[in-house]
DNA sequence: GCCGTTTTCGGCCCGACTGTTTTCAGTCG
């Protein structure tokens, strides 16, 4: 019945046990407790699935699990239940563990709601409570009021209507325009995305702003102000609430230019990040907070502002970590050892390897909205030096062979007409920075592994992306197989949005990634980077693992629009958080290297 | 229960908010 949890059920297992803890005896206890949230956190955060690193005999790869929740997890993983896990659980009520998905309502809260309510059904506990609420019953159970009753009734419709975090570039946008607002007070010195955003982690989910201010009292006034806000929530002396049309909060934090260092750094995160720095500081005698770092010493504390990040870290002993990489995952130590990766940039790439135009090829797919000649004007803008045209392949089912190697003839003499106005005009005009054009294709690997397109047409290539546009759900084995047959093809070089989800709206394929890596390295295929904002595929956890193991990489935005090609940023982040140095970006090359490796 | 460049024993992050209580427990990020 347990046998196949997934990482989100065995990190709520986990949690419920340390809950069942707290209830058992919080004092003695104490610290198995945290070590149960803590192994509950890092499972959330693990890269793999639990039950693969347990197929591997590798469990305790995870830094959180030790030896004992290993055992426990590998009785679940065989037997389908822990009689450890159910022991402790034993006496206790399954839906107070459902209610504690309520913000405000932890192990014990729940324990006394559940017992004092009878809240038998774990199913609509959430639902018996809130019925409890509004009967105005809560208020009689002692240690709540009619204050604790209305909160908990905001909680409630809260966990209902919980807010999917928004995705990277929209999360942006909000915060760019108040950072804008923002900054147009004279007391402020600088102002800051914070949290996730600042990390540009995929998805997002509250927006929180620092700034540094001469006179924090006045920039919160004026924060308030902001036009496009239509409430505001909370204004005190140092942060300030208010909702932005669209319904999402943003919060800001202010502080003094003097300690703004360390309010940015303890705001950036990750929670993680954080914990493990606090914990290295505490053996050097320093105490770290927003506030600035502690210096202790026998009998008192001093405390220590800090006015940039730069000075936070150094005060530590470490280089000054980028936020993309603070998620407590080695960085650390590298940072110790002044030993951190040179991460690629924006400004370092030089093409972008997946634009769809609008010449008609007859596609299977969407076709794009912009000529040729609007993206290399684009292009040029960007300061690419060459960008190849992805096209999908000619719908199968509309074309027999002989008339899908006409189309691509057709496209392959368009392209080469390109190329020869951009040699003569480069010739002519040094600001024409595109030098060429690639003929390339997006091709749908079909579910068998086999491609839509003939040798025929695939002559008529520079080089072939391939892709996955259907029978997402093949299992593993299948799927492995069809996307290694696919790439054999000695004209892909690509695998385009290797995962092909989107983000919260659909989960990746199954893969066994350590075979998809190894078959790039061994044949010189890359995998992209695939910027569409929906999509941020490869994810950076297998960024991370690829880098590691030399596999090369591509960005490409899958622009079917020029203005998509601004996308390219969001590409970059996720290289950055996934370690991605330029060398391991093909399309930071030259052009002239660039051809080189695609031989 | 976990973990190790001061440790295989003896530690284990910090601060704020909330609500119900008279000094604090529970929860959160």
């Amino acid at each position: 019945m347990h046998k196949n949890l997934n990482n989100l059920e065995i990190a709520e297992l986990l949690r419920a046990v340390a809950a069942a803890y707290k209830l058992k005896g919080q004092s003695e206890n104490k610290f198995r407790i945290v070590a149960y949230e803590r192994a509950a956190d890092a499972v959330e955060h693990a890269s793999s699935e639990l039950k693969d690193l347990w197929d591997e005999g590798k469990l305790d790869d995870i830094p959180g699990i030790g030896k004992s929740i290993a055992e426990h997890l590998d009785e679940i993983f065989r037997n389908g239940k822990s009689k450890h896990f159910e022991e402790v659980m034993k006496g206790l009520p399954p839906a107070m563990f459902e209610l504690m998905k309520v913000p405000g309502i932890g192990a014990k809260t729940s324990f006394k709601l559940t017992r004092e309510l009878g809240i038998k059904d774990s199913k609509n506990a959430i639902s018996q409570l809130e019925k409890a609420v509004k009967k105005g019953k809560v208020r009689n159970i002692e240690g709540f009021g009619e204050q604790s009753e209305e909160s908990l009734e905001k909680s409630i419709k809260e966990t209902k209507e919980r807010t999917v975090r928004i995705i990277l570039p929209y999360a942006q946008k909000i915060a760019d325009d108040i950072i804008a607002w923002v900054k147009n007070d004279k007391n402020v010195q600088r102002a800051d995305a914070l949290g996730s955003l600042r990390r540009k982690a995929s998805t997002v989910g509250d927006i929180d702003i620092a700034a540094s201010s001469k006179n924090p009292i006045e920039t919160i006034n004026h924060f308030t102000k902001y036009p496009n806000a239509t409430r505001v929530l909370e204004k005190g002396e140092r942060t300030a609430g208010i909702i932005v049309a669209g319904g999402k909060q943003v919060d800001l934090m202010v502080e003094k230019p003097e300690a703004y260092g360390a309010l940015l750094q303890h705001f950036t995160g990750s929670k993680h990040h954080n914990i493990a720095l606090r914990e290295l500081a505490l053996k050097r005698n320093l105490s770290l907070s927003d506030y600035g770092i502690y210096f202790k010493t026998k009998n008192r504390k001093t405390l220590k502002k800090i006015e940039t990040e730069e000075e936070f870290y150094k005060t530590l002993g470490m280089d000054w970590i980028p936020p993309e990489l603070r998620e407590d995952t080695g960085e650390i130590d590298m940072a110790l050892k002044h030993n951190l990766p040179d991460l690629v940039q924006l400004s370092e790439v030089k093409a972008d390897l997946q634009i769809h135009s609008s010449f008609d090829i007859e596609t299977s797919h969407d076709l794009g909205e912009s000529s040729m000649e609007e993206v290399i004007n684009k292009a040029n803008s960007l300061g690419y030096e060459y960008v190849a045209f992805t096209e999908h392949n000619p719908s199968k089912s509309g074309h027999n062979e002989t008339q899908t190697v006409e189309i691509l003839k057709r496209k392959c003499e368009k392209v080469d007409k390109i190329n020869y106005s951009l040699r003569t005009a480069s010739a002519r005009n040094e600001l024409r920075r595109v030098k060429k054009v690639f003929n390339s294709l997006e091709i749908d690997i079909l579910p068998n592994g086999k491609l839509p397109v003939s040798d025929k047409g695939m002559e008529t290539l520079d080089f072939a992306l391939v892709s996955i546009h259907s029978s997402f759900r093949q299992n593993r084995v299948d799927m492995t197989r069809r996307v290694l047959s696919a790439m054999s093809h000695p004209k892909v070089k690509i695998f385009a949005h290797p995962t092909g989800r989107k983000l919260g709206a659909r989960e990746g394929i199954d893969l066994d990634w350590e075979k998809i890596f190894d078959f790039c390295l061994k044949n010189n295929k890359w995998l992209e980077i695939n910027a569409d904002p929906m999509r941020l595929d490869l994810p950076d956890f297998l960024v991370r693992d690829a880098v590691k193991l030399g596999v090369k990489l591509t960005f490409g935005t899958d622009s079917h629009h020029i203005d998509s090609m601004d996308n390219m940023v969001f590409g970059v982040s996720v290289a950055r958080r996934g370690w991605a140095t330029k060398k391991d970006i093909v399309n930071t090359l030259s052009l002239e290297d660039f051809e080189k490796v695609l031989k």
